[in-house]
DNA sequence: CCATTCGATGTTTTT
DNA sequence: CATCGAATGG
């Protein structure tokens, strides 16, 4: 039964290949073949694993099991190499890859009963690794009690930078300034060193606000994103004894995504890691998207210029894809002028062509697609988490949000609104903040902002006499006389209560934190209110504050001692809250950007139309390169099938445009295109390619355990949307008549599967569930 | 100081 | 079109 499928994990090829790529051959030596960690690797992947002194690149084609290698070599190095696992650093580009890695490092540990040491590896993205050093080390220029600030306390920030500089927050755009300011930070050149270089009167102003930035930040004790891996650069520079203790400690450096590295991350690591060090890199320069941040590939085409003692191992079989969607994303890829040449290859079977799919509009390519989906999951062998929807910009996702919720079809939009970012969440931690970080001025306003009776007078005044004295903003507020003074009854009323709470919450302790969330919510009434309303958003909110308290609980049990502190690193750094947990069995829809080292059995590339894909803009010329590249990690995510969708005509923002399809079109090879109008979409005539490609080669009864468990999931999947699993006594629910309600209880098995629902608006309803349609709400 | 209303304004991608 | 931000009246 798995004999087909198993042996192409293994295939018996001969290996007449040059060492260091990874064309199949027989196993090295009779030892490697016996061991666990290495029996399933192909001898690239295999000697990447097992390298040991000193630098190495592995460049990696998309599908060919690289973050089975940095997994397989973590484990190999503790487990075999006798290396101690707090001297291994594995950075991932982010939080959600981190974690990721995390989890199958440990299981790979277990495995072999050494799963305490997966403890002591640090895994990490690079700036929670600097914002974890200057903790502990202190950055220059701060206190160890840095708030960071993420993209919308910079923002803030930089209007009252530029109400006091009286410059035209219309006029100079605070997002675009922004964007210049980590552009010169990604550059390493501060405010001084961008001044020097300003040319022309609008850049002399840019540097002036740079500089008043700079000032602000420093005065509130604050960081931003670039500053964290800035400052982190500036202590492995300037303090010598510092750069030596983290030599000394991390033995072992790997970077994933090395591709996507700026100028002062590829810095930080390589003084890590020392010149000769044990710096291993992977990353792949076909999948650079993150140019327009500052990612600079030369650190991956130059790698071994900067490393001549450097090996490098080349990845290059993909277990992922069909050979169709494998030529298509080659045929693409070779249009790239900027790149060194490389051929991908594969034992999967050809599949099916990827389908072109011209709709009429942007409205009937969202049904159409929703339409596919539904008949997939009732058609069955693949679940919704198998399916996913990536389009170039978020704005695009609403209509595809509407039809699939129209459909009751489970659905999950990764990373919109990162959770930490929501306005409820960041409100209730405001209070945290201005524990941490006495001078948090944003913080004080929030905090002022969300206590009745306040508002902006209070906030000047306090901030005046802030400055006249040189306190801190949180000492003003608890001890200044003066203030208090000049304020009217209800003011003042308002105003001692807040620094009664706040007093509260100083002589608690530091940890736990969930204490400290639940004494600001009782005290402040937030939650209640939210709860209290009858605005739907309103109660979604309540529900985020409910889940920052989970947040905050599960903290306390894993780092008991991390405290609020913890709370709120975690909070500023980790933006996309990505559980692919237990309620994970749903469509995915997401950016192309979003999608980058994930994989799917079916993929819908949605917004194929020329000025989308390559996105054009008004101002700045787009980098077709690197819309090219975004395209194929897009077509290199699916396993199976892709299918591409463009609409004659699109309403963005109002008004309708005429669309054309992408000039990309032109460059996927016709022999695995087929062309079809909006009536050619039909499931019928396009079911998956069976049986699947091989997921990338896991063990044998790894594979068959997936396969039982993709099959339950399937079945599990009614076309009514819900899954059965997911609805439960307690669970909230939204039904299309009836409106939201909670569930009570559920019975029966099978088609006869009842659920008790009780409606806000109409009562108790009995509703069998295939039929109910019922749309589960967090 | 606060709530509401109106107007203007703008959309890439993210740590 | 939707959200955000400023202006206005209570």
């Amino acid at each position: 039964m798995a004999g087909p499928l198993f042996d192409r994990v293994l295939p018996p090829e001969p290996a007449a290949t040059a060492p260091g790529t990874d064309s199949p051959g027989p196993p090295r030596d009779a030892e490697a073949a016996a061991d666990p960690l290495l029996a399933d690797l192909t001898p690239a992947q295999r000697e990447a694993v097992t390298h040991l002194d000193g630098p190495m690149i592995v460049v990696a084609g998309p599908g060919s099991g690289k973050t089975r290698v940095l997994t397989r070599r973590v484990a190999w190095l503790v487990l075999r190499a006798g290396v101690e696992p707090w001297r291994i650093l594995a950075i991932t580009f982010t939080n959600k890859a981190a974690e990721e890695m995390r989890a199958r490092i440990e299981r790979l540990l277990v495995a072999e009963g050494a799963g305490g040491a997966a403890e002591g590896v640090l895994v990490s993205t690079f700036h929670s690794f600097c914002a974890r050093m200057l903790r502990r080390y202190g950055p220059p220029g701060r206190t160890s009690d840095f708030t960071i600030y993420d993209t919308d306390d910079q923002k803030a920030c930089l209007k009252r930078v530029l109400a006091e500089l009286q410059l035209d927050a219309a006029q100079w755009r605070p997002g675009a300034l922004l964007a210049r300011i980590s552009e010169a930070k990604n550059r390493l050149l501060d405010a001084e060193a961008f001044a020097e270089q300003a040319a022309g009167w609008r850049d002399e102003v840019v540097a002036r606000v740079y500089r008043a930035y700079e000032q602000a930040l420093a005065q509130f004790n604050a960081l931003d994103f670039d500053d964290l891996l800035l400052k982190m650069l500036a202590l492995l520079e300037r303090e010598p004894q510092v750069r030596e203790e983290l030599r000394a400690r991390f033995r072992h450096v790997l970077v994933d995504e090395y591709q996507d590295t700026n100028r002062p991350q590829y810095l930080i690591a390589n003084l890590l890691a020392g010149a000769d060090g044990n710096l291993f890199v992977v990353g792949d320069p076909d999948q650079a998207i993150y140019k327009w941040r500052g990612a600079d590939l030369r650190n991956i085409l130059e790698f071994e210029r900067d490393h001549p003692s450097a090996r490098e191992v080349r990845l290059e079989r993909n277990y992922r894809s069909t050979r169709a969607i494998l030529r298509a994303a080659e045929g693409l890829i070779e249009h790239n002028r900027e790149r060194r040449a490389r051929r991908l290859f594969t034992d999967n079977d050809e599949g099916v062509p990827l389908r072109l799919v011209r709709c009429l509009s942007d409205e009937e390519e969202a049904r159409l697609v929703a339409d596919e989906i539904a008949a997939r999951l009732e058609q069955g062998g693949c679940p919704a988490r198998e399916l996913a929807v990536f389009y170039r910009a978020n704005a695009l996702s609403r209509r595809f949000e509407e039809e699939l919720r129209r459909r009751g079809i489970p659905h999950r939009v990764v990373g919109a609104v990162p959770f930490y970012q929501r306005r409820e969440v960041k409100d209730v931690l405001a209070w945290l903040r201005l524990l941490a970080n006495p001078d948090d001025q944003q913080a004080l306003a929030r905090v002022i902002g969300l206590t009745g009776n306040l508002g902006a007078g209070t906030l000047g005044r306090l901030a005046e006499r802030a400055a006249t004295r040189g306190w801190s903003v949180l000492r003003t507020l608890l001890e200044d006389t003066a203030v208090m003074e000049q304020l009217r009854a209800p003011q003042r009323r308002a105003l001692s209560g807040l620094r009664e709470l706040l007093a509260e919450l100083r002589a608690m302790p530091p940890a736990p934190v969930l204490p400290l969330l639940q004494r600001v919510l009782e005290r402040t009434g937030y939650l209640e209110a939210l709860r209290g309303a009858d605005d739907p958003q309103e109660l979604a909110r309540a529900d985020n504050v409910e889940a920052l308290l989970n947040a905050a609980a599960e903290l306390d049990a894993r780092e008991p001692a991390g405290g609020y502190r913890a709370l709120l690193d975690q909070a500023a750094l980790w933006s996309a809250v990505e559980e692919d947990g237990a309620d994970g069995e749903a469509v995915r829809l997401m950016t192309l950007h979003a999608a980058k080292g994930l994989e799917f059995d079916e993929v819908f590339i949605v917004g194929f139309d020329d000025r989308l894909l390559p996105l054009e803009r008004e101002d700045s010329a787009c980098d077709l390169e690197e819309e090219r590249r975004l395209l194929y990690v897009g077509l290199t995510r699916a396993r199976r099938r892709v299918t591409l969708t463009s609409a004659m005509v699109r309403r963005t923002w109002g008004r309708e445009r005429t669309a054309q399809p992408s000039r990309f079109l032109a460059e996927l090879p016709s022999e695995v295109l087929e062309r079809t109008g909006t009536a050619g979409l039909r499931l019928a005539a396009a079911p998956l390619p069976q049986p699947p490609p091989s997921r990338s080669a896991p063990p044998p009864a790894a594979f068959a355990a997936r396969l039982g468990e993709l099959r339950a999931r399937a079945a599990a999947v009614r076309p009514g949307g819900s899954t059965a699993a997911e609805l439960v006594a307690g669970a909230r629910v939204r039904h299309a008549v009836f409106g939201e309600g909670e569930v009570l209880e559920v019975s029966g098995s099978g088609v006869g599967r009842r659920v008790r629902v009780r409606f806000e608006r109409i009562g108790t309803k009995t509703l069998v569930l295939q039929y109910a349609n019922l749309e589960r709400l967090t």
